[in-house]
DNA sequence: AGGCAAGCATGATGATCATCATATAACATC
DNA sequence: GATGTTATATGATGATCATCATGCTTGCCT
């Protein structure tokens, strides 16, 4: 049957967000069209009236999730008087290892991303703006090697949680994001 | 029919050896196991003479990469004077960004070895030992915090090495290995 | 020398998956 | 208020996959 035009739009986005959690939990192949749709409240048959391919579901999907990181680092830099220490907090926090299904996107699928034609472009884009914003609203000790040092951040913060996740043993998963916490907090 | 047993013993190696090529290149799911044992040149149904599952592949797989990885290091101090700036020319180099499929397990692999139940223990033991590597065969500045620089230098390597491979855009990959391999040195 | 069993190939099995086909029923438009 | 359109559900399709079943052949041991 029909269905308004305003629950579609809704649909559309519930679509999209459990998309973005459920890639970034199980990874792209990890997770199905049928489950996802499932996740959204909806049966798999409807995902094509929705998106022309799981191909282009990635492809937002990781817009999306970009978006979300890109809207907590603003958050942060005008909530709090040091941005770059609570993004590090926030970031190599356990919090954020424990739950990669609505963490950063780098981290959750970094590698798969290398891999998939689709989420290339997005992720791209997606690095690029969250760099930006970390060159220009965080407070760098040295100001000359701003954009080098936010490389430098970012690459350690990705690898770290990537690390803390993938271990085995708590105490030296812990011990990765409190180094890597207390080496960049110099910066 | 029946093979002498060094043949059989080459074969096992040759399905491992192809298997950490192929789990590298295209995931965990991205290679199946028929992939692997044609890479090996055997068919699909001689896999379950020589392992238990695919997921027994995948944790003897791990166990491989980080051997070969290891060694690698270990060769870097013994053969090169600065065994860390070595290190970083090589692992942050084009070349390893360009063929993951014989590079670090870390950067291969990362979050999907965090997903992986039969991977994470290989895992866990192969980062401590590479560690360990580290911080006893390099030259580190600050003696008193080698093992938090350690862990440093390695995920921003990983993390580094992750962005560059999937971001789409050359100048910018390049850029990312650059900034971390150059930020990296002064420690 | 002869029998046993190991290692491999071929092919089957059942599960899972992305995608497509079709029918339905209600919305939007005139 | 009639009509065409659209979002959805159900179900089919064909591909892919891990794993298992079977049988052959030949190395190995007695």
């Amino acid at each position: 049957m029909r269905y308004p035009a305003s629950e579609t739009a809704k649909k559309h986005e519930r679509i999209l967000k459990e998309a973005a959690r459920l890639f970034r939990e199980r990874g792209f192949d990890g997770a199905g069209v049928a489950e996802i749709m499932e996740a959204a409240g909806l049966t798999h048959g409807a995902f094509y009236a929705h998106f022309t391919s799981k191909d282009a579901l990635q492809t937002e999907a990781v817009e999306r999730a970009f978006a979300q990181a890109n809207s907590r680092i603003y958050a942060l830099a005008t909530n709090t008087s040091d941005a770059k220490q609570a993004f590090l907090d926030s970031y190599l926090g356990r919090a954020h290892r424990n739950h990669a299904q609505d963490g950063c996107p780098m981290a959750a699928l970094g590698p798969e991303i290398a891999r998939s034609s689709a989420a290339r472009k997005p992720f791209t884009q997606g690095v690029k703006h969250i760099l930006d914003g970390m060159v220009s609203r965080f407070r760098w000790k040295r100001k000359g090697i701003a954009r080098r040092n936010a490389i430098h951040v970012l690459s350690a913060a990705v690898g770290a949680v990537i690390l803390a996740r993938a271990v085995d043993d708590p105490r030296f998963s812990d011990e990765i994001l409190a180094s890597v916490r207390d080496a960049l907090a110099s910066l």
